[in-house]
DNA sequence: GGGAGCCTGCTG
DNA sequence: CAGCAGGCTCCC
């Protein structure tokens, strides 16, 4: 479900509910999404400590607790971390921790998203956590940095984008408004992407995802924040989710296609190919 | 590269 | 009923 701004939204609205508060019970009903740990495991290290902090890297949120361990979660594509101000019924609950006042709740429909106990410091040994490329909002994502992944590469720029280990955040629905954006098909080969091009694509990521926080991200089924509540998003999206509809800018049928096994919206005229023979 | 697999639920 | 879904890992 989540993307950087999804995540982000969580964050900062669950951040001043839980942080600063005391875990004081662990409550798991889908012993599944302890990923590295076992339920007497995960109770043992977390009952009792404080949550100290709430950080993002990409698509990860992690609680820092006091001591040294860190509780690390990817919502995947259906997990949802909600707050809640006092005990009520919660069939649909994965997990939940009792704070000093209120719970934070884990959902998550398809079970594919998480919990890892890790350090806070030093490797994790969570399988795609180490090696996170820079965060897609942060300073070290830059166009330059961008350049030099994209340079010699065969790949298909969309399947690159949405390599974590290249950027961390970026997913199907922003990497398309980026792209469209920046009039890149999905499928061009990295390499063949010019400098000036890579410009406004690094700047079209840049776009797309504070428009997406601005909105409180975006709700196509899932998303919400951790009141419950959806994001807004969606209204401004120009390509995801709307094939068979006008291109915004000139008016084609916006064109649906798979590209690296996932659903691929553009503009086959504001993205067209361009020749194999342009250079970065 | 591509594909299967992890799961459940919704849509056509 | 098949196909699709804001993700990611593993395995050719």
């Amino acid at each position: 479900m989540p993307e950087l701004p999804e995540v982000e939204t969580v964050r900062t609205h669950l951040a001043p509910y839980v942080v600063g508060k005391r875990i004081v019970q662990v409550e798991v009903n889908a012993p599944n999404v302890l990923k590295n740990t076992t339920v007497p495991g995960f109770r043992n290290r977390v009952v009792g400590k404080r949550i100290e902090g709430l950080v993002r890297r990409g698509k990860y949120l992690q609680f820092l607790l006091s001591g040294e361990q860190a509780v690390l979660v990817h919502l995947r594509m259906t997990g949802k971390l909600l707050y809640r101000p006092a005990l009520q019924e919660e069939p649909r609950a994965r997990l939940r921790l009792h704070l000093q006042k209120g719970l934070l709740v884990y959902e998550d429909v398809r079970t594919f998203g998480g919990f890892w106990l890790v350090p806070k410091t030093g490797p994790t040994g969570v399988p795609g956590y180490d090696t996170l490329g820079p965060d897609a909002a942060g300073e070290a994502f830059t166009a330059a940095y961008l350049r030099q992944c994209l340079a010699g590469k065969k790949r298909m720029i969309k399947a690159l984008l949405l390599d974590q280990h290249v950027v961390a955040g970026l997913g199907n629905i922003y990497v398309d408004e980026a792209l469209f954006a920046a009039h890149i098909r999905p499928d061009r080969q990295a390499a063949t992407i010019s400098r000036t091009e890579v410009g406004k694509l690094h700047a079209a990521i840049g776009r797309v995802l504070a428009q997406g926080l601005a909105h409180g991200g975006t709700t196509i089924r899932d998303f919400v924040d951790s009141n419950g509540r959806e994001g807004t998003n969606q209204s401004f999206l120009q390509v995801y989710g709307r094939e068979g509809m006008p291109c915004p800018h000139c008016g084609t049928r916006l064109v649906y296609t798979k590209v690296s096994g996932r659903g691929t919206r553009y503009c086959p005229h504001c993205q067209r190919k361009r020749r194999r023979t342009q250079h970065v």
